[in-house]
RNA sequence: GUCCCCUUCGUCUAGCCCGGCCCAGGACACCGCCCUUUCACGGCGGCGACACCGGUUCAAAUCCGGUAGGGGACGCCA
């Protein structure tokens, strides 16, 4: 047990996406293994952007996910009087100043200072400022130190100083009275007593910022780790044009939140030569100094071989539950009568390597075949299919086995006593039963579907080669 | 432009802090072979990288300096 306390504080401007899923997963794992406390905050101080849509996607997403978290969901919005009150401290002890420079005026000099190849940062018109023109809109800004340099020891990058020359005096309250972004921050994780911040690498700037309010405000720095970029095969940053980047779009594609866990906490992060983790094993391992300082590419085969292995390795019942909804995406009623579609998923787990792949895969135990693989089909000769056909009927119909190994040795008996080599009764059979030339064993269908519907496929299969051939 | 960060197989990475065990290990993908009643699974093997240049050293992926390339930030966005 300790007292460390991290938050996830994404700001509800969209759903949740995989590079602030991963940012999350590591303030989780990192909670869980120091048995620390791990906190949910929604930024929501951009009023216009925010919404209640958005907020919801992103729990969903959390919950999907399996990040639990321990206190929270708070909302930014509401702590507006405490930023008020802090802002006001700020500027009773001189720590901050009201600007009456204009956003047009301001605009025009960031550019003027670019285009001469100098640093855009604020000039600090009004920092000496000593008249307050009563009536004019101005801005709080902090006064910053202008003089020295401002360092922290990044748990990821390592100890990391910016020259205070290159910082501005930030504005902390904007025009219309609420206060901005890095301000917020820094009080609520300062209220929060959160000891160690968990981020993304694009607040790096802010940092050193945010440390001079912590100062002033004097709280206490928490510890800064800053994780990596997530990018898409092209090397640029993530976004919609490399495909999904919305957790639930994973889970609407069939994968599952174990496999695109265990991929997002290898993306940047590795325990020896160790690729599968289950929960309990990532909590134990991880480390947040283990964390790479590079940006790293999505790569959505190698999440695709996670999620064929955690269906490999899943509990077909709950698989079964998993798969429900795609099956009746696809007009199945999976729960009407047999087959059991736990047994269905038992047959499949080794060929699909995602739900809808394996959704795909079972429609046919379904839904009897409309159609015959033609090219498959023509393999053989008409004689010879309905020579197999009759055989494996008559010889099915007396039986009274249930098993995958049980029907397979029927199979090699059959076989053994017409002379025919297995390929010349699998196919054929596998093409009546599933249409197809792609499905599980003979052995496994046909103890599945059981060896009624079995025999009536057959029957049927001798009537379409009677008919159309 | 200025500041900050990054750089090992196509991709994710181990190794780097504490030089030698590394003519660099694993995984995904790809290729080949095997297994096999289809498709898969699985097994075996192959391809494939220390950005570059200098320096230190008996010895450098590992330490130092520089160069190049990439990214990020520079908002009354978060």
């Amino acid at each position: 047990m300790s007292d460390i306390r991290v938050r996830f504080a994404p700001s509800p401007t969209g759903y949740l996406h995989v590079g602030g899923a991963r940012t999350a997963l590591f303030n989780w794992l990192l909670a869980r293994k120091q048995g620390g406390t791990f906190i949910l905050r929604i930024e929501d101080t951009d009023v216009e952007r925010s919404t209640q849509e958005s907020v919801d996607a992103i729990l969903q997403g959390m919950q999907w996910l399996g990040l639990d978290w321990d206190e929270g969901p708070f909302y930014q919005s509401d702590n507006f009087p405490l930023y008020k009150e802090y802002i006001q401290k700020l500027q009773d002890q001189g720590k901050a100043y009201k600007c009456y420079c204009s956003a047009e005026e301001l605009e025009a000099k960031r550019e003027l200072a670019m285009k001469e190849g100098r640093k855009p940062k604020y000039d600090g018109t009004c920092r000496c400022r000593a008249d307050q023109p009563a009536g004019q809109p101005y801005v709080v800004r902090f006064r910053a130190p202008q003089e020295g340099s401002t360092s922290f020891d990044d748990l990821i990058k390592g100890t990391i100083t910016f020259p205070n020359e290159e910082l501005d005096d930030l504005i902390i309250q904007r025009t219309d009275g609420t206060p901005t972004y890095n301000f917020c921050v820094v009080i609520d994780d300062a209220i929060m007593r959160i000891t160690t911040v968990i981020r993304g690498d694009d607040h790096v700037n802010n940092t050193p910022r945010q440390i001079q309010l912590y100062e002033a405000l004097g709280f206490p720095v928490p510890q800064f780790a800053h994780v990596p970029m997530i990018l898409g095969a092209d090397k640029t940053r993530l976004s919609k044009r490399h495909g999904a980047t919305s957790v639930i779009a994973y889970r609407d594609m069939g994968f599952l939140p174990e496999a695109l866990v265990n991929y997002l906490v290898r993306l940047g992060w590795s325990h020896g030569d160790d690729e599968i983790f289950s929960r309990e094993e990532m909590i134990q391992k991880f480390d947040i100094g283990n964390v790479g300082r590079s940006a790293s590419v999505f790569n959505t085969d190698k999440l695709l071989w996670l999620n064929a292995h955690y269906i490999k390795t899943g509990d077909p019942a709950r698989l079964a539950e998993l798969l429900t909804p795609f099956l009746v995406e696809r007009g199945i009623n999976p729960h009407s009568g047999n087959p059991d579609l736990a047994t269905v998923v038992k047959t499949l787990q080794e060929r699909a390597r995602t739900m809808i792949e394996m959704a795909d895969g079972s429609l046919f135990y379904y839904r009897t075949p409309e159609s015959y693989d033609a090219a498959a089909l023509s393999k053989f000769t008409k004689e010879h299919l309905l020579a197999v056909y009759e055989a494996v009927a008559l010889t099915l119909g007396k039986s009274t086995t249930q098993t995958a190994p049980e029907i397979d040795a029927l199979f090699k008996e059959l076989c053994a006593e017409k002379g025919w080599k297995m390929p010349q009764v699998g196919q054929p059979v596998r093409i009546a039963l599933s249409g197809g030339t792609q499905a599980p064993g003979i052995g496994e269908i046909i103890a599945t579907l059981g060896i009624q519907e079995t025999v009536l496929r057959l029957d049927r299969v001798r009537d379409h080669i009677l008919t159309c051939q």
